[in-house]
DNA sequence: TATGGAAATGATAATCATTTTCATTTGTGA
DNA sequence: TCACAAATGAAAATGATTATCATTTCCATA
């Protein structure tokens, strides 16, 4: 956790929903911070590592960063204008058991996300 | 549904799993078919438009795609080999539903995948 | 069958996010 | 202060995907 990790989580907590590196790079350029790129992309690796951060993938495969909540949870998010409401994956999480349990598979992870448009949009 | 179309459902009915655009392009290629990249992304992407191929991504924000079967439905993959099965939603479909009600989201889709190793890996 | 335009094709170049390299700077404990 | 490790960022490399554009293949109609 240095310097270069707190300046993103910052960033990242004014943003609230999810950006890009190239984003989140631009509007700490833009707030005067002359923080690398490569810098950008280190910090944010970090961060994923260590489960403070989110990633996920836009349509066009771009990585998307977001400030997570503690634990396991997915996301509500809203294709308008990126709002994302975290929520729990109650009843799927038993039925990602489920399922690999019936086909024999182990070490199971899941990723379940739900995309429409919020009420303001 | 041109020719190029359905040499790629035909590859994509002899691997099975998912590849990605590079590697059907490849395996045409080796099996003396002198297709181009380009003609092999303008079909996958013509395929996935009308949901004949899945399209979804590797962790690497590589995108994989695979013949489909009809109507909606969700993956178990087997982070070893690729194999992949294909499973009913189950009770996602309604937590899907319900979490975009409760916070007022309309239009929404949904993705849920299962990774893990299966039996033989 | 000939023919003119539309659709398909593929080589090549352009994009663009992400990763690598590597030289330089900064931080830190002895 | 000194030595050494960690952090930083400019620049180049990588690699998937997309855009161009000239050429070829189809196909309906005369
Ligand atoms: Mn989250
Ligand atoms: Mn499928
Ligand atoms: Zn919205
Ligand atoms: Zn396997």
């Amino acid at each position: 956790m240095n310097k270069s990790d707190l300046k993103l989580i910052s960033v990242l907590e004014r943003t609230g929903g999810f950006a890009s590196a190239q984003e989140l790079h631009q509007i700490l350029r833009r707030e005067g911070d002359g923080i690398g790129l490569t810098t950008v992309y280190r910090a944010l690796q970090s961060l994923v590592d260590d489960k403070i951060v989110d990633l996920l993938r836009r349509d066009d495969g771009e990585a998307i960063y977001r400030l997570c909540g503690d634990g396991h949870h997915h996301h509500l998010v809203c294709k308008g204008c990126g709002q994302t409401v975290e929520i729990e994956g109650g009843a799927i999480e038993n039925w990602a058991k489920t399922m690999a349990e019936e086909f024999g598979f182990r070490e199971v992870a899941h990723t379940a996300e739900i995309f429409g448009l919020c009420s303001k949009c």
